[in-house]
DNA sequence: ACCTCCATGTTTACAGGAGAAACTTATGCA
DNA sequence: TGCATAAGTTTCTCCTGTAAACATGGAGGT
């Protein structure tokens, strides 16, 4: 009830404001079903405005979750940049990270990982999903050099620590670690679980490319 | 451009076909954005007649939803039942399963882990979704009184293989298990990772309930 | 056989949203 | 000074979800 109409034809940066309204909205509500027309509105523009940015209403949710995957990267890069940690702990710390930040933000990691954020129809978001990627592939060339992780390959372990944490992400989101809260115990021990399946151990590490695919499986 | 006028005014059993014709624009188009509206157009009854049969769209997604767990569940447990397997076999064999089912109904599946389908607002679903998951965790139980599993908490280790077969789900039908396409073993190597994790032996063990948490998270 | 009820359809109506097109404003630059 | 253009606005069309009123025909009682 302050500003009646002395707003400047020209918004400044309304890009900037369309996306800072739409991450409120979907920080709120934690879902990405607000209409285009909602996000104007409550940006204080006319509901075609919106369409000078961006190409359409998908188009705003890619740049909504690029942005997703810059900032979960950066909380990723920082937690594993600590000094002095070892390889098994830089994992920890940066899954740490990664569901740490799911957790405060589980309706922008959801739509990161949704097909509404579509990877394959813009080069940027894509760009930004492999940077983030990027990090847990260097942690597990890091632990193989050292000796550490089995010298299986590089796919199989990250796909194998990829799954583990972007799954806990999700099942901690979704509170279903677990029918009642037991809190993170479960992820700490899922995670050692994990990471004592990539250690290095003498049996069972040659059967990782066993040739005989499994049943029932293309 | 057959059957003019001819269909009798009732159905006989629109619900079921309307199920029917949502999952066949679920498996064509990867997508849940179909209108409640199309789903009667390509069931040939008018837009209104589906609100008869769900209270609203999303009462028609649940449904779908509850629908594809049952299928999975049927799937996993006809792969674990299956005689003379060992506990790591079954393990194998089930999860191969679940990823098998979501490679072959990728929308469906993505559909039943969406917030479209949500768990909490319907107990049929609800119920179908912990019915499948029981699977896996009598699947823990009956390896952790073999010996063969590590004897850390149940909820754990849930965590730990459920996070993990699910998410090689969602990498699977996303084509991120890898850039170029190498096939199934990936799957299979992150799947030994766990169990190498889950299985018992001398070390570590002890830490799976360390009361320090780890940084940074809630 | 007939009447009546009611589940299951249909038609009509309305409030919104996506997005296109045409119009307006103000700003940077020649 | 003045115009080209980016950035907003208005207006319009088509579509959706969903409610309400109406139609139909099969099942059950008489």
């Amino acid at each position: 009830m302050s500003e009646t109409t002395d707003r400047p034809y020209h918004h400044g940066d309304l890009r900037r404001a369309l996306i800072d309204t739409a991450l409120g909205i979907l920080a709120t509500d934690q879902n990405w079903t607000f209409t285009l027309r909602e996000v104007a509105r409550r940006t204080g523009v006319s509901h075609a405005a919106p369409y000078k940015h961006f190409r359409d209403r998908e188009d705003l949710l890619r740049e909504l979750a690029r942005i997703g995957f810059i900032r979960l990267g950066q909380g990723m890069t920082e937690a594993v940049g600590a000094k002095g940690l070892s390889v098994r702990e830089k994992f920890i710390v940066g899954a740490g990270a990664c569901i740490d930040f799911a957790l405060h933000n589980p309706g922008l990691y959801r739509l990161m990982f949704s097909a509404d954020a579509d990877k394959t129809a813009d080069t940027h978001l894509h760009d930004a999903a492999m940077d983030t990627f990027g990090i847990l592939l260097r942690l597990l060339e890091e632990g193989q050099q050292n000796g550490c992780f089995r010298p299986a390959a590089i796919s199989a372990l990250a796909a194998a620590s990829w799954a583990q944490v972007h799954g806990l992400a999700m099942l901690a989101i979704n509170g279903q670690l677990l029918e009642e809260k037991v809190g993170m115990e479960p992820v700490r021990a899922a995670l050692d679980v994990l990471l004592d399946g990539l250690c290095q151990r003498d049996g069972h590490t040659g059967s990782v490319y066993d040739p005989e695919p499994y049943p029932k499986v293309i």
